[in-house]
DNA sequence: AGCAACGCCTGATAGC
DNA sequence: TGCTATCAGGCGTTGC
């Protein structure tokens, strides 16, 4: 699944590959996969020229000198890919943004992500932007800050650190990586960690998503850069799908449990 | 307020 | 071999 280091890994290659590019022409071939009616995107995107690409929690933005800006969400199985024109058809693929000689394609199997344009002034107030938390490399997101947030509530710690609302960036595989360093148990009620637990919390946050985009992600299901190539952080990860696989640390089995309809993956032996 | 359950969606995989 | 049931999961919504 696309997380922050998998989402910030595309946003580099991105601005680095199309900024200064103009939009000559638009295919929606799904239109299910546009939060606007298909001509009202067609219109908002054609013509224009790509001034950046940000990104927001797991969302990223595209942003034109017209006064646009698209937002790409890529949920689960969501890919996008930069191709020379001509080139061999990607399975799934439900969008294409034709640039000069170039063209951006938005392949998604499962079919859950999105594509939306926004004006760019107020798009802070989309429902889509409105509703993240804390960047994780925001200065602002100290260990009060985290403490303030976590500390008092009565959730298990792993849902609440995916919690997009709270602090954004986390998804499944980089929250069971962060509460493996920290050494604590993904069902942990937020409220009974200790002051030394949350500071391994957040003290690792940083560095596992660092890492991570060192290694320009996780190719655990279908995520994939720009040019089609998966990422090289899969034989660090510690413990996410490695249910039943020694821990690198202690040799003990990794466990599996369910959290909500999600899996989290822990050692019984490191994490307490 | 908190949280489980559901819906969206489809390829891979396990079981028969 | 070929069918069917189950699973994966971000995240908004619903209902307890």
């Amino acid at each position: 699944m696309p997380e922050l280091p998998e989402v910030e890994t595309l946003r580099r290659d991105l601005e680095a590959s199309i900024a200064g590019e103009t939009i000559t022409s638009v295919e929606l071939l799904d239109e299910k996969k546009v939060r606007n009616d298909k001509e009202d995107f067609i219109e908002a995107v054609t013509g224009a020229e790509i001034e950046r690409v940000e990104r927001r929690a797991k969302l990223l933005m595209i942003e034109l000198a017209n006064g646009n800006t698209i937002l790409v969400h890529l949920k689960i199985t969501g890919q996008l890919l930069l191709r020379p024109d001509g080139a061999p058809e990607d399975r799934f693929t439900r969008a294409v943004i034709h640039l000069d000689g170039k063209e951006l394609r938005f392949a998604d199997m499962r079919r859950f992500g999105f594509l939306k344009v926004v004006p760019t002034a107020g798009r802070d107030r989309v429902p889509e932007l409105s509703e993240f938390g804390i960047e994780p490399f925001d200065p602002a997101f100290t260990f009060d800050m985290f403490k303030k947030l976590i500390g008092h509530r009565k959730t298990k710690i792993k849902p609440l650190l995916m919690d997009q609302h709270v602090i954004t960036g986390l998804g499944n595989i980089y929250a069971d990586e962060v509460l493996f360093l920290a050494k604590v148990r993904p069902q942990r009620a937020a409220e009974s960690l200790s002051d030394a637990e949350l500071k391994r919390i957040y003290e690792n946050i940083r560095p596992v998503l660092e890492e991570a985009i060192g290694h320009r992600g996780s190719s655990v299901d279908s995520y994939v850069d720009l040019k089609g190539e998966q990422g090289g952080h899969v034989p660090f990860i510690k413990v996410y799908r490695r249910t039943g696989l020694p821990c690198f640390v202690c040799g003990t089995a990794i466990e599996r449990i369910k959290l909500g309809s999600r899996s989290a993956h822990y050692c019984p032996h490191c994490q307490k």
